[in-house]
DNA sequence: ATTGCAAAGTGACTTTTGTCACAATGCCCG
DNA sequence: CGGGCATTGTGACAAAAGTCACTTTGCAAT
C-alpha cells in the first residue's frame, strides 16, 4: 500500500490534493506490470479501468484500417491514460501500447468514481488535468490541418529539443515513430531530414540529430 | 435571474444538477448578446469568462497564416465554450466565432471557480462533458490524419443526415463552410460532391444534397 | 568475424490536394 | 425587373504527400 501511494505523489494531479483523497486512490489501486510492446487497451472495447503510469512510457494511438498509425499522446511516469472511458462509461477512444516495460497502477471504475465523488478537489484537478489533453490535441489538429509536413516536422524537432534542455530523458525517435506521430510516413521523414540537413538547418548522423539553427526551423514550423 | 435559471436548465451538463448548484451558477451569470460575424473570442487572448450559448450558434476554430480555418467545432444552443482557459488559466486555445445572432450566458472565471469547489457534482458533470470534447476531437485527428478528403467528406454528409433525422434544424453548410470543418478548401469539396453524384451516391440541387445510397456513403468513409 | 535485422537513404512514379482564374447560377433587394 | 453578390462549377496546373522497390548502414548476437 505504501508503494501506491509513493507513486500516487509523483502524479501530476495528485499535486496538492488532501492526504486522505491520495489515501482513498491507493486503496483502490491495484499494480500492473506489461513488457515493451505488449497492448494494454484496444480503440472501441470497454474500460474496467483508469491507468496511471509509475515507469516506462505508453503510446496512444489510432489505428486506420490500411494499417497506418496517428500516435496521439506518448504517457510518461506520473501520466496516466484511459481516463476519458472511465467518467464518460464510453468504450475506450484509442489504442495503448507499452513502448518500454511498464509499471502501471490500475484505479478501477466505479470505486474511482465514488471517491470522485466524495472529494470535489479530485474532479476540480482531473478537469484541470484535461484541459491539458485538450488542449494538445488542439494542436495537434491545428498541424494536421494548417501545416505541412515540413513545418510539423520543425515542429517535432523543436519540441524535442526543449524536452532535452528541460531534462527529459528522452530515448531519441526512429523516422518511423516520428512519422507516427506527424501523421506521414517514414519516407517523407527521411526526405525533410534531408532537406533540412541541406538547408544547414541540422545535422544527422544515425540517432542524432543536431540542430544548427534553431532559429530557421522556427521559421520552417510556419509552413 | 430567472432567465437565467431556464436558461441553465436547458445546459448539456446542468442536467441532474441540484437546484442550489444552478442556483449558484444563475446568481453569477450575464447575459450578453452578439450579432452575426462578430467575433467573441481570439486566440491565445486571455479569457475572463466561460460562455454559455443560450441562442444561436458559434464556431469555434484555428486559423493559419495563410488563412487558411479549421473548424473544431460548432456550438449550439445549451452547449459551451471557452471552458477550458477558464479552468486553467492559460490563454483561449481558439478562436470564436458567432454564425447567427446569438444570445450567450457569461460565466466569469474567480465566481465560477468557486461555484466548482463547493459543488462536486459541477466539477464532475464538467468532467463528463470534456470527455465529450475529447472524442470529438480525438475524432477530428483521426479523419485529418488518417482519411482522405473522399472519405471526410462522406462522413460529414452522414452525421449531417443523422443530425436531420434526430430532428436538428442545420442550416444547409455552404462548400466553404464544409471545407472549413474537414481541413481542406472548397474546390476540393466541390469536386468530391460532383464525384459522389456521379457515382449515384447523391443527387445536388442547389443548397441542397440528397442521399440516395447511405451504404455507399458508409463504404466511402472508410477511405 | 559473419550473419541477421532494424533503421535509414533514395530514385521514380502515382495520387491527392491545393491554387488560380474564370464562368455560370440563382437569389435577394432596391 | 435588373444588378449585385454569394455560391457553385471547372479546367489547367503546381505542389505536397504517399507508394514501391531497392540499397545501404551499422549495431548486435551467435
Amino acid at each position: 500500500m505504501e508503494t501506491h501511494r509513493t507513486i500516487l505523489q509523483r502524479v501530476s494531479f495528485c499535486a496538492g490534493l488532501p492526504d486522505a483523497t491520495i489515501a482513498a486512490l491507493a486503496r483502490i489501486a491495484a499494480l500492473r506490470e506489461r513488457t515493451t510492446g505488449s497492448i494494454i487497451q484496444i480503440e472501441g472495447e470497454p474500460a474496467e479501468a483508469m491507468y496511471i503510469v509509475a515507469r516506462g512510457r505508453v503510446k496512444i494511438s489510432r489505428i486506420s484500417h490500411q494499417g497506418r498509425e496517428q500516435v496521439l499522446n506518448v504517457i510518461e511516469p506520473g501520466g496516466h491514460f484511459n481516463t476519458v472511458p472511465i467518467f464518460d462509461g464510453g468504450p475506450c477512444p484509442a489504442n495503448a501500447e507499452a513502448l518500454t516495460d511498464v509499471m502501471l497502477l490500475a484505479l478501477p471504475r466505479d470505486p474511482l468514481l465514488r471517491v470522485a465523488e466524495e472529494n470535489a478537489v479530485l474532479a476540480l484537478a482531473l478537469l484541470r488535468e484535461f484541459t491539458g489533453r485538450l488542449r494538445h490535441l488542439v494542436n495537434l489538429i491545428d498541424e494536421l490541418s494548417l501545416h505541412t509536413v515540413q513545418g510539423r516536422l520543425a515542429g517535432l524537432l523543436i519540441a524535442q529539443a526543449k524536452a532535452a534542455e528541460r531534462g527529459e530523458a528522452t530515448p531519441p525517435l526512429t523516422q518511423a515513430e516520428m512519422a507516427a506521430r506527424l501523421g506521414t510516413v517514414r519516407e517523407m521523414v527521411a526526405r525533410t531530414l534531408k532537406s533540412f540537413e541541406a538547408l544547414g538547418l541540422i545535422s544527422l548522423e544515425r540517432g542524432v540529430i543536431t540542430i544548427h539553427d534553431r532559429a530557421g526551423l522556427v521559421k520552417m514550423r510556419e509552413e
